[in-house]
DNA sequence: CTTGTATACTTGAGTACGCAACGATCTTAG
DNA sequence: CTAAGATCGTTGCGTACTCAAGTATACAAG
């Protein structure tokens, strides 16, 4: 209980921290940042949107929407899939990819500041134990009882 | 890096889950949850609104318009202050009082479910030290240089 | 008293989402 | 082939915030 209030101050207020400044030095929020850096290490640096939502774990209007501002930017751009019509894929551009390179510097030293150097090495991967242990979808087992 | 990562990505899964069992068990938002239990853990069960907002990491704007949808449920109620006309105490009222006791039953069982059973006790101890360290206000190192 | 300046709270406008409903396309069964 | 059902993506609408600006009060200095 004590844990998971401090998760939800500590997540409330370095989300914040690292918004202002990703969005002072590049212009992006913490969600572009995200799938610009799941498209970054994708194979032909594209992704289906579908794969993208459940990557960064945001809804697929959420993803339309912020791959819209995206695209508006020039930092992503639609391509269509031959073999399926349905699927778009999102891929980085040659600006995007420059965009992300610059943008990874400063936002990994900002996380470093505010999230890992309150720990020691040992420390850092126990907590990414701990923390990969949490569930990342709906726990289905609610549902099917 | 990895650890944040997680972290992030915990946060969303939890805390989406959480929202949907606490809306549909008790018609509440995770903050809604967040500033009754201050406010039942508050001295007289009432507190200034600028030291929930701090206590809860939202901003002065975001608590008053939660307290607007609180006040209008009849949970909490407003309470002038004698000694200073800026401040309007929110208090709880007994109906708040019953809600809190009765959804802090549910929702703690529901985060030892998503958060807490994946872990033992002592490692839970850890995890709440660790992540006790990280900051809950902006950095002002930052400001001054 | 008046004139700042700081604090408490509210309000208007904007934003980043989620959910539900939709159209388009794929797949499978007949 | 048609029909039914699943999947991909978008869109309308609602919501929970934020920020910036405004109001009201407190307090301190002249």
């Amino acid at each position: 209980m004590a844990a998971w209030l401090r998760f939800l101050r500590a997540h409330a207020a370095i989300t914040r921290e690292l918004s202002v400044r990703l969005e002072e030095q590049h212009g992006l929020t913490l969600s572009d940042f995200d799938v610009l850096v799941q498209l970054y290490h994708a194979e032909g640096r594209a992704m289906r949107r579908v794969d993208i939502a459940r990557q960064v774990l945001l809804t697929a209007s959420g993803i339309t929407r912020l791959l819209d501002g995206l695209e508006h930017s020039g930092l992503v751009e639609k391509r269509p899939c031959q073999s399926d019509a349905r699927v778009s894929y999102a891929a980085l551009t040659e600006a995007g990819v420059r965009k992300i390179e610059a943008a990874r510097e400063t936002h990994h030293a900002d996380i470093q500041e505010l999230f890992g150097s309150n720990f020691e090495r040992g420390e850092q991967e126990t907590l990414a134990e701990l923390l990969g242990r949490l569930p990342l979808a709906p726990t289905a087992e609610a549902c099917s009882g």
